[in-house]
DNA sequence: AATTTATGTTAATGAGGCTGACATATCTTC
DNA sequence: GAAGATATGTCAGCCTCATTAACATAAATT
C-alpha cells in the first residue's frame, strides 16, 4: 500500500515527477552555472583560509589590483555592499600590509587604494588556480568559442541604470 | 611633490600599475564570471526576501524539485554543506509546506524529499527570472554557441573524485 | 546482540552581509 | 566666512548561513 491514494488524501500529495526543462525555463544552464561558480570560488577559498581571510578579502584585493587608485566609493559601487561591510575587510587588508590608502591629490577627502607588493602577489596567487580552471574548461576551444563565452557572461550582467 | 620618492622611502610603495591579463592569468573572464553570478542570483534573492527565505532555501527547493525522492544525504552531497546547516533551512521549508518527507520504501531510515504543489510553484517562480536572463544573454546565439557555453560551464566543475 | 548507518537535534562559533546613527575632514556654494 | 554637501570612518546591534562537536533515535546489517 503506497500513499498514492489519490487527491482525496488529507495532506497535499508530494509531487514525484522531476521538474524538466520547458520552453520557458532552462534548468540545465541554471544548474551548470551554480556548480561552476561553486567550484570556481573553492580554489581561492582554500588558499585564503590559511591567512585567515575570506571571500570578501579576495574580492577587495582583486579589484584594487585591477584598478589601482580606485576610491572607497568606487569599490562600494563595484561590490554592491555597504561601507560598514567593506570597512572591516578593508581595515584588515590595510593592517596586514596588502593594501595602502593615499589621500586623493585633487580631493583630499578621497582615499585612493593601491596594492602593495605583497598585495599584488596575493592577487596573483589567488587568480592562478582560477585561471588554470578556466583554461581547462576551454581546452582546445577556438577563439570564436572563447568570444562567445565572454559575450554570454557579459550578457548575464544587469544592464546599467541610466542616471 | 608626490610620494614617488623611490625605494628608499620608509614604507613599502603602493603599486600604481593595473594588473593586466598575462599569458597565464585571464583576469577578464574571472571578472566576467564574478559579475555574471552576482547579478544572476540577485533576481531570486529579491523574490525570496518577501517570504523571509534566503539563498539556502532556494538551493534546496531547486534540487528537490529537480530530483524528487532524493534523500537528505543526496542533498548534502549536492550542496556540499553540513547536515546541521541544512537542517534549519529544510525544517522551515517543510513547516511552510513547500517540501514533504516520506520514509524510504526500502530503507525506512531514509527521508525521501518531494516538493508539494506550492513547492513546485515556488521553484518555477524563482527560475523564471533567471531563465529570462539566460535567454537575454543568448540573444540570437546559434545552437552551437549554446552548446559551447554549456561545455564551458560544465568544464568549470571539479572533476569527481573516484571512490 | 552489537554495530553501523541515516537522520535529527542542540549548542557554540564565525564570516559576512545589513540598518541606523553619528563623527570628521574637506570641498562647494551662497 | 558660514552653511551645506560629500567622502569616509566608526560604533552598535541584528540577520543569514555556514562551521564543529556532541549526542539521540530508529532501522538496517552483521
Amino acid at each position: 500500500m503506497s500513499r498514492q491514494t489519490g487527491p482525496k488524501a488529507g495532506k497535499p500529495e508530494p509531487l514525484a515527477t522531476p521538474m524538466e526543462d520547458t520552453d520557458i525555463i532552462d534548468f540545465e544552464i541554471i544548474e551548470l552555472f551554480f556548480f561552476a561558480y561553486r567550484d570556481f570560488v573553492s580554489d581561492p577559498d582554500a588558499i585564503l583560509e590559511k591567512s585567515g581571510f575570506g571571500r570578501a578579502h579576495h574580492r577587495v584585493v582583486h579589484f584594487v589590483n585591477r584598478n589601482p587608485g580606485m576610491t572607497v566609493a568606487d569599490l562600494l559601487e563595484t561590490l554592491k555592499i555597504t561601507k560598514q561591510s567593506l570597512a572591516r575587510v578593508l581595515k584588515q587588508l590595510i593592517d596586514s600590509g596588502y593594501i595602502r590608502q593615499v589621500a586623493g591629490p585633487e580631493d583630499r577627502r578621497q582615499r585612493k587604494l593601491y596594492p602593495t607588493k605583497s598585495g599584488r602577489e596575493l592577487a596573483l596567487a589567488l587568480a592562478e588556480p582560477q585561471s588554470r580552471r578556466i583554461e581547462r574548461a576551454f581546452e582546445g576551444a577556438s577563439a570564436e568559442v572563447r568570444e562567445s563565452v565572454k559575450a554570454f557572461l557579459s550578457g548575464m550582467r544587469d544592464r546599467q541604470k541610466a542616471d
